[in-house]
DNA sequence: CGGAATCCGCCTGGATACTG
DNA sequence: CAGTATCCAGGCGGATTCCG
């Protein structure tokens, strides 16, 4: 990645994506919409299996996060009329497209996360973040 | 992007950095945070022009944010002891490598999401994602 | 097994008013 | 200007119960 938006001039912000942006947080930054994708991209697994490999699931968040993953086009759902009923889900192309930029931003959590937990200590010690800032004038 | 995930053998799950998902969704995934750092990325702004900048965000939810990234040490808080009194407010580095992360998201969705918008419409029609599915058995 | 429906607590976040 | 503090609604999501 790291060399994603230097296409198209100088380096200003880019306000218009802002949407974009609120979009797919929308649709991803709730409580459990990644872990699923990211547990599908295992490969195709019923509706049980998946609720077993996210511990602390509910079966009204389950069902309910499926759905609209199902009717964004993320997720494909098979069911099979057998006695012991069975579904099936599985990541679609555009799921596994987005499993991509996730990645990414697991990887620069898994590589980060150690450091933001040091600010946050310090952060604690210092006060920063948390009022009184020691307002020295750097640039008087 | 697409080319994250092949390293380290075959296209198994990664089980354990579902939490690592969790961590960086439950910081950037709020309402705000994307926003604020998007609109930091021109360069330093001070607290109305990022406010100015964000329509719709209120002070509370404009200050909150801004204490947790300063926590986190993904921007710095400047206060200049004016008459007047200016605050400025700047991505660290760390808070700039996430933006690279969020821009391939920002990417995934300024291609896919009127690819979403139609699976949403057509399953609107079809009446996937909300009960009655064929029940065709596949492979029955 | 794979859901659907209902009830309800909690937390996010908006509106407003006040301060330094 | 740059916050802080309080109040309060909406909805996200957990627990439980029932159905095909």
């Amino acid at each position: 990645m790291a060399s994603a938006r230097q296409i198209s001039g100088p380096c200003q912000a880019w306000p218009e994506d802002s949407a974009f942006i609120r979009e797919v947080l929308d649709r991803i930054g709730d409580k459990w919409t990644m872990l699923i994708i990211s547990t599908l991209s295992a490969g195709s697994l019923r509706y049980s299996d998946v609720q077993a490999s996210i511990p602390g699931i509910s079966q009204r968040m389950l069902t309910q996060t499926l759905k609209h993953l199902e009717r964004d086009g993320l997720i494909t759902r098979t069911a099979y009329a057998e006695v012991p009923p069975r579904v099936e889900y599985e990541l679609t192309d555009l799921g596994r497209s987005l499993m991509d930029a996730v990645t990414a931003m697991a990887e620069w959590a898994a590589t980060h996360h150690g450091e933001i937990a040091s600010n946050r200590a310090a952060s604690a010690l210092t006060g920063v973040g948390r009022g009184k800032a020691p307002v020295s004038a750097p640039a008087g």
